[in-house]
DNA sequence: AAATCAATCTGCAACGATTCAGTTTGTGAA
DNA sequence: TTCACAAACTGAATCGTTGCAGATTGATTT
């Protein structure tokens, strides 16, 4: 099947294809989208020639038609890059996108009110769903966007009383899990550096982490006015305190790599040996932090999966899909160290 | 100025604000571009309404009537990310956006072919501009870029006669100060873990190199089958083996973050002593690799300044600017450490 | 033979914005 | 008074697609 170049070098239309067969536009529209009213041997010579011409329909004139946008909204917050995120949401977003009509468009806000890059997409009709990220429990834009009929699924759970698609790491099971690990290699107390005030991850993680003290009987030192957003400084100089105290917590558990980093440049710093001194669990997107500090154990979060697992949920609610059917919760696990490959 | 609610809840268009101002459709249109034929007291009425009721021209009706898209594509390929890259362009260019009617669409391809996307966005005329990276020597995508008259903007020069926008890291410097930078550590000997075969940050990066062994009269330690694409084992397992010759070179010059750190795992493992044994000099798009290994000797590359500049160039472009004024290298800098701020 | 009917196909209007060729008005010159 | 002309505004056509209300054809029924 060679592609013929159109003589006139333009763009071809449906109104091309129409004159090359000697049919009316409309039934040439109607041909390729396999209507009723049209005979199969007119469908398939209709498609036939569209497929030789390399027709494709002009996306403007589809979204002025029929308001379909084709396009996907990934919202994202400036500040959110926890290493890979956003190359890896991305990415995984794009894989579900191929081989479909959408075309997927990031949009960042880095002002303070979330809000604004969401009404603009719905105020404008800019496009026909929206990732969102960064959730909170109750969160205005998951209203909003229910409020407007406007398809989406946000990465993380609300704790809101509608229910709409999301995909999201399990938190909880992963702080749980992370005690357990601090309590079997022998430690007493053990402390928390979580995700920020106000995020649903943060409720999840707290929850798992408290039932995990519970559980395995440990004690929590209280990381104060500090979390995994906090400045690296910030996070590398509490590692340096921590290392210092008289009753240093014999674990910590922390919610993204970076931070976990961080925390651990401060406590070495101080001369604390980890794994030795002070075992520390991480959550990690990407592998590379293994090869640094292999002393830490991390847990992997796969932010390509997630994208592309939203982007597959949101084209099923454009389509009318059951939101009850588009909410996955994945566990964390643990992998073999990557230094075994070597 | 508070926004009035349209009484029907549909969006406005220019026939609303005919209607509400009494005047025709093209005299609205006119009046909101400025154009000449309209009163001054007609235009400052019209804009006033039009402001009032929020109205935004419908981007299909622009696209489908002038065929302006007011997007600006991002293409990039799957296995390009350098730590951060990804997301710190996406950045960049989203902030050089903001405040324009630009929307940023992200085109990633996993395919063998990087003309596809190329291809794709000029035949269906989908975005005003183009953003690449990974730029060739002698590059397909620029050549049928200005073939179709497609405006773009490259991430790294090319080496073609032909002029176009770039931004590029002065790899060339970075190469050459880095060896300058293990001379006067006083080795004697040095290894070039650079970019892959083929991509024109590879030709300088190798140029500053060489210029660099012949200026402070070092010796190279070639390192054979190995780039900063290869798999991280590889390039830990050639830590290692670093690690164990008998006439080991004293400084290694590394393309990226990631890779660097790979190696040095392998040297480490190996039981060199990084900033001691071996010298390692790589580039960091981020500062986190600092508080991981301080030992290193890190030099920043901006890819958020990149991405701000490629979309201000593409603009510029987009509005008939000359190439030759859109051509940005810049320099390599040394930072204080980030440890200094603790 | 006329009427009915299904199978196919087509013209027209609409989506929202822009542009061009007018049209209407008011002013000043002849 | 008439004409010319500039200033200010408008109608219609157009971009590509879709959906609806017909229109055409041939075959079947009465």
């Amino acid at each position: 099947m060679t592609k013929i170049e159109l003589p006139t070098g333009e763009r071809p239309t449906l109104k091309t294809i129409a004159f090359m067969t000697g049919l009316g536009i409309s039934t040439v529209s109607q041909a390729l989208k396999d209507g009723p009213d049209i005979s199969r041997s007119t469908k398939e010579r209709v498609q036939l020639v569209a497929k030789q011409i390399g027709y494709r329909p002009n996306r403007a004139g589809v979204r002025l038609r029929t308001g379909k946008t084709n396009v996907i909204a990934l919202v994202l917050n400036t500040k959110e890059e926890g290493m890979g995120l956003v190359s890896e949401m991305v990415y995984g977003i794009s894989d579900a996108l191929s081989g479909t009509s959408y075309h997927l468009v990031v949009t960042p806000y880095s002002l303070s009110d979330p809000m604004e890059p969401i009404r603009y997409i719905v105020e404008t009709g800019s496009a026909d769903g929206i990732i969102l990220s960064r959730t909170q429990p109750d969160d205005p834009r998951v209203r909003y966007l229910l409020e407007h009929a406007m398809p989406f699924a946000t990465h993380g759970r609300t704790d809101m009383e509608v229910v709409h698609p999301f995909h999201d790491f399990d938190n909880e099971a992963f702080a749980f899990e992370a005690v357990r690990i601090i309590a079997e290699k022998g430690h007493r107390k053990v402390a928390l550096l979580g995700p920020p005030q106000g995020l649903m991850f943060q409720k999840h993680t707290r929850t798992g982490f408290e039932k995990g003290l519970r559980e395995f009987g440990l004690q929590e030192h209280w990381l104060s006015d500090i979390d995994i957003d906090s400045p690296t400084a910030a996070i590398m100089a509490r590692g340096s305190d921590l290392a210092r105290m008289e009753d240093r917590p014999g674990g910590v558990i922390c919610s993204a790599a970076i931070p976990a980093i961080a925390l651990c440049a401060g406590l070495i710093k101080a001369g604390i040996k980890i794994g030795q001194d002070v075992d520390v669990v991480t959550k990690q997107a990407t592998r590379l932090m293994e090869l640094l500090r292999p002393e830490i154990i991390f847990i992997h979060e796969d932010f390509r999966a997630a994208g592309h697992d939203l982007a597959r949920s949101v084209m099923a609610r454009i389509n009318g899909a059951d939101p009850a059917g588009l909410q996955v919760v994945v566990g964390p696990k643990l992998r073999e160290s990557i230094l075994q490959d070597v």
